[in-house]
DNA sequence: GTTTGATTCAAACATACGTTTGAATATCGG
DNA sequence: CCGATATTCAAACGTATGTTTGAATCAAAC
């Protein structure tokens, strides 16, 4: 494989993401994409076999990295000795939120992509998913640790709502910055993490009244 | 307008709402609508001009009345001396979960659709929000009242996060219900609800340490 | 029973899509 | 410089989409 091919290649990605982000998946053609990729029509096939291989490497390439960054940060956690109910949040929330000041690396596009996953009927979905599913798993057992006295269903409820308030920090944080005329501003991740994290492990600590009377 | 309108119409407005929420909008066509709704391909345009305009009166006819709900709901609150939160983020959220059940007016299949806007990049969203901004004002004054000590900006990140809750919910709360083998399951909506609301209530009374140190 | 207006229907239309093809071009080891 | 391989390119293919059309069917009023 030559240097162009890298070239054309990691074009063609960036500028999907890009155009996925902001139109949606179904919605991109592949003509609006290598048009804007300065690429010829056929290219995304030659590189990539299809449409629906160029999407799931697309998200393949972020995804792996941020469900390893979560983990290496709970290990960090508990090496460090610090099981506090923080920590865990932090370190699952963290690698998501910071993926948008990622600008680097063109992390700003996906995370609206991958916030949206969560609430798309595409059957990538369920690739992803099962990749989620260890992370999910560790930090199961990392938040029942941290929080010794919750019932295992109430855990799993307040775990799923810290969830959506991530998601949709990613997919419509946007919208938060633009009613806000800034003053909330998600792309500082570092002070949204905090509000998220203060907002979340409150409501993880929080009696249950919900079938557990 | 004979008997025969109506009934074609609703009859392609719950097919498309079904479908819609089970494979996006994109990715449903008319030739699937009529024909599961035995209706001729033509009857969407000859009945709504195109298929855009079906989809915003799809949405037209479930949004306006949830809100309205939350909007009595609210009042009902205030009316009856009860300024709590745990009142207000009741009528904000119930309305809207509870639409899972009323599967005599087809809100089953809403639920998903609607949780899906809030990361949809249509344009139709603008519509939406929109007629949401009033809702949204309401409330947060009424959130404000609930919570006089909290600082403008936190309470803005936690409705804003509580808001994702809730969507993620209805959008992906199937997911939830098959992870947890039933153990977690969305459409006791009341259940639900208790547990969202704990979760809310407690996280909008943390102590912040965002950016008001 | 005929007329009028609303609704349905089969068929066609134009357009956009993802994919394939086969020739042209670039790249690089020998 | 040559030959092999990798990449680009313009063009076409087949299919699916939303929409339009004009005739056929229906319902009810006169």
């Amino acid at each position: 494989m030559s240097a162009t091919t890298y070239d054309t290649r990691d074009r063609l990605l960036d500028t999907a993401e890009r155009l996925f982000a902001e139109r949606g998946i179904d919605a991109t053609s592949l003509r609006h994409i290598t048009a804007e990729a300065d690429a010829n029509l056929a290219s995304v096939n030659y590189h990539f076999g299809s449409k629906e291989e160029l999407v799931r490497e697309l998200f393949a390439r972020r995804i792996g990295p941020i469900n390893r960054e979560r983990l290496d940060q709970l290990a960090a956690c508990q090496s460090r000795g610090d099981t506090s109910l923080e920590c865990v949040l932090s370190a699952f929330l963290g690698p998501a939120l910071r993926l948008r000041l990622n600008a680097a690396h063109g992390g700003e596009h996906f995370t609206c992509l991958l916030g949206r996953l969560y609430s798309e009927p595409t059957e990538l979905k369920i690739v992803i998913i099962d990749e989620f599913k260890e992370v999910l798993a560790r930090f199961n057992t990392a938040l029942q640790r941290a929080l010794p006295d919750l019932a295992h269903d109430d855990l799993t409820w307040r775990f799923f709502f810290t969830i959506g308030s991530m998601a949709h920090l990613m997919s419509a944080g946007d919208l938060l910055n633009t009613l806000t005329q800034g003053r909330c501003d998600p792309s500082d991740a570092e002070g949204t993490l905090q509000h998220l994290i203060d907002f979340s492990a409150a409501g993880f600590r929080a009696i249950s009244r919900g079938d557990t009377p």
